[in-house]
DNA sequence: AGCAGTTAGTTTGTACCTCGCACAAACTTA
DNA sequence: TAAGTTTGTGCGAGGTACAAACTAACTGCT
């Protein structure tokens, strides 16, 4: 028999510029899941069980995975035997009768995570405890125009004071960065502000230096990994964090895993368009979302209305001027929820996700300025019934946050979520 | 060792609408993979990429899947031996030397997929042939506010019509409808046009006439799973179906899976805002985008500019009188997919897909219209290195495109991808 | 013609993983 | 004290992927 090359029924025709993957290049991305990646996927879905659930016996764990008990047992034996699990005291079952259960989680000797969090002129590391504790922060500035041997002398000498003071070696070292990161190739590709950085393979260099794990991935994102397992986010499997504040970014946690893009990117919402031929944007374009619900709108808005001090508002001053009876502010504050809520409203129109974690200066005005969002979304997203938004703030900590969150980035990473 | 309830750093607070999953409920969406799975979704994979790259010898999948050769071969026997595959003639090694490949496709008498398409007042059934072509077309129309017994009659006999006309049973029944679709739970939630539909179970409903896997899904996604299987996204892990018309929908394969949302919502593009306060929708918001991207904006703005016979302009009318030479038809094509380009440059931002599919009207205006809003979304987007974006149309054939949806539908449940 | 070299596909044995069954341990209830 | 219930642990069965070794088939050089 004689195949004909490739039954083509596709009747379009694809414009100049398209990525030529008929030829089935890109076919080459489809795997298989053997043997033993298999083993080292369930070893990690169930701790990330644990990890959800809190406390759990080998019972539960069974049932919450709808797997065999025995199954459970022989994954996660050889973890207590690591002490990287420990087996707490029997607790008195909930039912009547029985074998009283033996509670599972982390042991609080297990390693640490380290985690540094990278901005333009500062460096600021610190270990992660995986209850989330956060110990030994270092603080160091680096010559944002200067030479990459000292930006590295100085990266270096910091991550160093910080890990030495870990009992044991941790289990990897996340980074978050702010600018442009390739992910995937653990490289810098540009930082505003700071081109000392630009074009560094960062990961390479610290895991050459530290014999360690090492991933590395840009601030929004990192935010979100924070949420999925020191916050908001946690146990969830579908969920969105947003940044605002000078700038707009976003990141996104899909059917369980976190979405990464194309090299890295998505995510990238202060640029979507919210007001065709609007008002011109940083980034050159006309009616970004930025315009519209970042810091800059919002100050400028203040001295246009003549509050005092327009250059300091942030959302936390609106919050409280309002509580004080200020009817500006109150309907400032409005207005910039308002604009806040329309880019959440395009994401959830869609993604459908349905559960919005805030940071950044909107997070400043917590609950109330989440509750105005979240009114503002109700009122301009086309509703599903039984659908409900969540709105949750994650400000306080600020930077505590972004460093929870690079050190989750080695969590994900080292459980092997992906599959 | 006792442990604390659940160590909480979730620093933020929630507002009150918000979901209670913290109590761990959600968590039970952890899923080990079992190693019977394993082989069922190896099995698909392997399918998959046959499917997706043509015929291939055992060892070409094999270093495309980077397993053993074995493996292949333990896999594909079976199938061999089922009749689902053939071997093809020994093509000459392309490379020198070594004995011949036998390629491997799929069996042009294997069993063909059914397909139906439901709009309001219409019902069209067909076989599709895995090769994508389309037989046994059969068609019908049903009262749309009349009684739920007799719309399923004539379901039943146009569906038994065109199965009858296949040598064997197909795989499945594949079904793209109208409307709110609840696809995990197989129901149709609400059409409107069509009241009769309202609630209806259909996938119970033709499980049991016909003892077939049925699946359903809702038109944008079937349009998305028929490019990817029949048209030009085929073999692609990321890109989104984009459909304009009366309404505006979308749909999108993310990482090598359609992405359904919660409860199968999201990709309601329509209703994302592109104009903060702008034009009243349908929808009873103000700036969707379907305010000015879909067909009714596009006829009115053709009646302002005093087009002749404004109700019936569409982007193919537009493209022709555009080639003939008429200034006002290229002005408002223009505009009409500058308009488009602002919903894509949205998604882009977003998800950063790379690549569209078009289908609907702006499909009618072929290469060119697609290359105006491709140029459009160049200028509207905020460029990343390496970054091209592909503009495809797949409006050819009209409703043969949904119907081959529908029958991927069944492919992409048939083959287990999702893992 | 003959032999080395190369590639495709198969056979055989091994390692690994999950599951079901049986059983001991520990606790409640009657 | 006896029966019932739940937890956690050995052990063998079944299924899957992999590595090594083998046969088959073709090319090219001598």
């Amino acid at each position: 028999m004689k195949f004909e090359s490739q039954p083509s029924y596709s009747l379009g025709q694809r414009t100049p510029a398209s990525r030529e993957v008929a030829a089935g290049e890109n076919g080459g991305n489809v795997t298989l899941v053997s043997q033993s990646a298999l083993g080292a996927i369930n070893r990690g879905r169930v701790l990330q069980a644990l990890y959800d659930n809190g406390p759990k016996s080998r019972a539960d764990l069974a049932r919450l995975a709808g797997v065999n008990r025995t199954t459970i047992t022989g994954i996660v034996q050889p973890m207590i035997e690591d002490q990287l699990l420990v087996e707490g005291d029997a607790s008195p079952s909930d039912v009547k009768g029985g074998k009283p259960a033996r509670p599972l989680y982390f042991n609080p000797d297990a390693p640490m995570l380290g985690a540094v969090l990278l901005l333009p002129g500062t460096i600021q590391t610190c270990l992660v405890a995986l209850t989330g504790e956060i110990k030994a922060v270092a603080k160091a500035e680096f010559d944002t125009h200067g030479e990459t041997e000292a930006f590295i002398a100085v990266m270096t000498e910091t991550l160093t004071a910080t890990l030495s003071q870990a009992q044991q070696a941790p289990f990897g070292i996340g980074v978050a960065s702010a600018g442009m990161i390739d992910s995937d190739n653990g490289t810098i590709l540009t930082v505003n502000l700071a081109p000392v950085l630009t074009g560094l393979p960062l990961v390479a260099i610290l895991q050459e230096r530290f014999s360690l794990p090492v991933v590395i991935d840009h601030h929004p994102r990192a935010l979100l990994v924070g949420d999925r397992w020191f916050g908001p986010g946690r146990g969830q499997q579908n969920f969105a964090a947003v940044y605002t504040g000078e700038v707009l970014g976003g990141a996104f946690f899909i059917d369980g895993k976190v979405y990464r893009g194309l090299a890295g990117s998505g995510g990238e919402l202060g640029h979507s368009v919210v007001q065709i031929d609007g008002a011109l944007c940083n980034c050159g374009k006309h009616g970004c979302w930025e315009t519209v619900a970042a810091l800059p709108w919002l100050r400028k808005e203040a001295a246009r209305l003549s509050f005092p001090h327009p250059k300091s508002v942030t959302c936390a001053r609106l919050v409280k001027e309002a509580d004080e009876g200020s009817k500006a502010a109150e309907e400032l504050l409005d207005r910039y929820t308002r604009n806040v809520a329309f880019g959440i409203v395009n994401l959830q129109q869609t993604l459908s996700l349905n559960s919005y974690v805030l940071h950044g200066d909107v997070a400043g005005g917590g609950m109330k300025a989440a509750e105005l969002i979240r009114q503002h979304i109700e009122q301009l997203v086309v509703k599903r019934p039984g659908q409900e938004i969540s709105i949750t703030v994650n400000g306080i900590g600020e930077g505590h946050t972004a460093l929870r969150g690079a050190a989750g980035l080695v969590l994900s990473s080292h459980l092997k979520l992906v599959i």
